[in-house]
DNA sequence: CAGATGCCCTGGGCGC
DNA sequence: TGCGCCCAGGGCATCT
């Protein structure tokens, strides 16, 4: 399930082998892909002899600056991007398939179609030139800098659950199930408590363990699941599923006191947590 | 406004 | 061996 780890894996390598490369022509075949172009061969009229000029990532979807045009992608649960040369078969499921002037191929691969790619209509005004389409997105915790004291101001401000508010995109953007379960463990706090009950230095803590683990996953490429389905751009998976701590660990002995991480039905998926080391708060206050 | 629910979709795992 | 069921869950729409 990529969030921003694996988008973040995915853009270091869209970066250094896309950049400079001039776009001969996009090949659309997978219309629920384009689902926000009426007319599917729009990508390939506007993107036609672009240059890539820039790769870019906000939470979990991709950007790549090619001439005036800005592409978006979501990977969504399934989607793949992956390079190469030309030659071979496409996988089942190409998608959207970006040909360079060399023959080689940007493939967008996608057998559950969560994930979409299209154009954006333009930048918005203010913050950074991100594309409109992504104006809703909360901050990026690698690349907006947001200073902890903010962070813990903004988020004790919310009576969410803890778990509901990292994973609603609109306050903090690329992060899903598998890092929100990973943060709230390190942080020894329950999925299901308030946000607002939290004080100033839990909720910094919180902050520099979220900050840490994206990082560290970074660092190891993201993290690929048992179905395999998440891979950079050269078709590798992540490594950062090693270091997972509770995600998809139910009934394993919990590294922190020994006793069996748990595994709950919560909000339409499942939670993973341990019950002898992560704090539930205080519960709804009475009187 | 926030929470709950359902839908989209396919491959893989499992029970019978 | 094979069929059908269920599950994985990000984003969005819809309802309360």
């Amino acid at each position: 399930m990529p969030e921003l780890p694996e988008a973040e894996t995915v853009r270091r390598g869209l970066e250094t082998e896309t950049v400079g490369r001039r776009i001969s022509r996009v090949e659309v075949t997978g219309l629920r892909s384009v689902r926000r172009h009426p007319d599917p061969g729009e990508p390939d009229r506007r993107l036609r002899g672009q240059r890539v000029q820039a790769v870019g990532r906000v939470g979990k979807f991709l950007t790549l600056a090619a001439g005036p045009e800005v592409l978006v992608v979501h990977l969504g649960m399934s989607g793949q991007l992956l390079l190469s040369d030309g030659a071979g078969p496409r996988p089942p499921h190409s998608h959207v398939v970006v040909v360079f002037e060399d023959g080689s191929e940007l493939r967008f691969v996608d057998p559950r179609t969560f994930g979409q790619v299209f154009l954006s209509a333009g930048p918005e005004p203010g913050r950074r030139g991100r594309p409109a389409e992504l104006a809703h997105l909360g901050f990026d915790p690698l690349t907006d800098g947001l200073p902890a004291g903010r962070f813990a101001a903004l988020l004790r401000s919310r009576r969410t659950m803890l778990k509901a508010l990292l994973m609603d995109q609109r306050f903090v953007a690329g992060i899903g199930n598998i890092y929100s379960d990973e943060i709230l463990f390190a942080a020894r706090l329950r999925y299901d408590h308030p946000a607002s009950a939290l004080d100033e230095e839990q909720a910094k803590a919180l902050y520099r363990h979220l900050l840490r683990i994206l990082r560290a996953s970074v660092r190891l490429g993201g993290s690929s699941l048992s179905d395999m389905q998440y891979r950079d751009v050269y078709g590798r998976p992540g490594r950062y599923q090693e270091r997972h701590l509770v995600f998809a660990r139910e009934g394993l002995a919990c590294t922190g006191c020994g006793g069996p991480i748990r595994r709950q039905a919560w909000g339409g998926r499942s939670t993973f947590y341990c019950p002898g080391c992560q704090i539930p708060g205080p519960g709804p206050r009475r009187g």
